[in-house]
DNA sequence: CGATTCCCCGGCCGATCGGTCAACAACGTA
DNA sequence: TACGTTGTTGACCGATCGGCCGGGGAATCG
């Protein structure tokens, strides 16, 4: 299971037949069919586990109590999505790349609006408090912010070089801060 | 062949059969089959079009007047990827998701390593300039800076509400000066 | 010991894959 | 009129797709 969904983020979904899989588990065909009903069954888990994980960050996020200022609640919020994608890295990874071609796909994308919405609308909040610069287009804020966090799957490794933390302090830096030098 | 890469772009390659392609172009299998040698070939004419643009990037900002610091040759070559990524967005699109499934997709991955180094370079140098914060590791502010300008494909549309050229000013800001709000 | 259950195999199914082919309609040229 | 060219068609090919099935160990339980 884990190990297949490595297997498809390596070839893409549709690119790894279930010939290629059982191959390289070192097992045959039939007895995947033993423990998994279907191709999409694998994919279908896989989607869930990341946006479960996901999800749980926004809706943290959202029951947040109200003192904190919306500007910390986006930091920390940026801060577990990362943390998320690194734990659960197969699994969002797979997610990131689905394009709706099946009902699980489809379902799976639905789900993603939903979050990217509430994501969006945290933005929003912390442009209305001032907290962030106003001459970019809310809407732009976030799919750029997210946008930089998402793409962290197409090379971070759990046993590279930098540890989860390191890397969402390095993101969050760059997104507020920016990456310009700062004045002696 | 343009309308190729887009259906391509919305159901994924290997997601994508002749038979699909056909339909959705309104005309016969055998009738693409008429103009176009194979199914890699459509795939790798998409792929040396971005490849050819973003090189051409780099080639300039390789060759650009010493006089011009890295950090301004770094931010030229982030407003002209992006610009290419906007004006060629269905080949570069295709090209940021190929995983090297076949000879085509492994030589595009090869052609690309070499862009990204030099990307990385170019922000090497603008750290050694001190332009840059020392903070993060200059390896890790080249994949955090590309991988925003790449994620643009996800969600860009050229028909959308913001142009490439806001787009890219706003990339740059964000990349450069971050999102928290200017001090007064 | 026999019976049951779990796990797995090779072989096979119909459907679909990328790609080929002979035939033909529409065309400008002579 | 006859002719080559260009673009297109539907039928078809072998290979591969996702998935199914009968049967055969190996372990467990009475």
């Amino acid at each position: 299971m884990r190990g297949a969904i490595d297997v498809f983020n390596r070839r893409g979904y549709d690119g790894t037949s279930m010939e290629d899989l059982a191959k390289e588990l070192g097992v045959t065909k039939s007895a995947i069919y033993h423990h998994v009903p279907s191709k999409s069954h694998l994919l279908e888990a896989a989607l869930n586990e990341a946006l479960d994980g996901l999800t749980r960050v926004i809706d943290e996020a959202r029951s947040a109590d109200s003192s904190v200022s919306a500007y910390d609640r986006l930091r920390t919020t940026v801060t577990q999505s990362i943390e998320v994608l690194a734990a659960h890295l197969p699994a969002v990874t797979l997610l990131l790349r689905v394009r709706g071609n099946s009902e699980v796909e489809l379902e799976a994308l639905r789900r993603r609006r939903d979050i990217d919405a509430a994501l969006a609308s945290l933005v929003q909040d912390a442009v209305d408090e001032g907290a962030l610069r106003a001459d970019i287009d809310p809407d732009l804020i976030s799919r750029l912010l997210f946008g930089t966090v998402n793409s962290l799957i197409e090379w971070y490794r759990p046993d590279g070089p930098q540890d989860a933390k390191a890397v969402a302090n390095a993101v969050v830096m760059l997104a507020f801060d920016g990456l310009a030098a700062p004045p002696d």
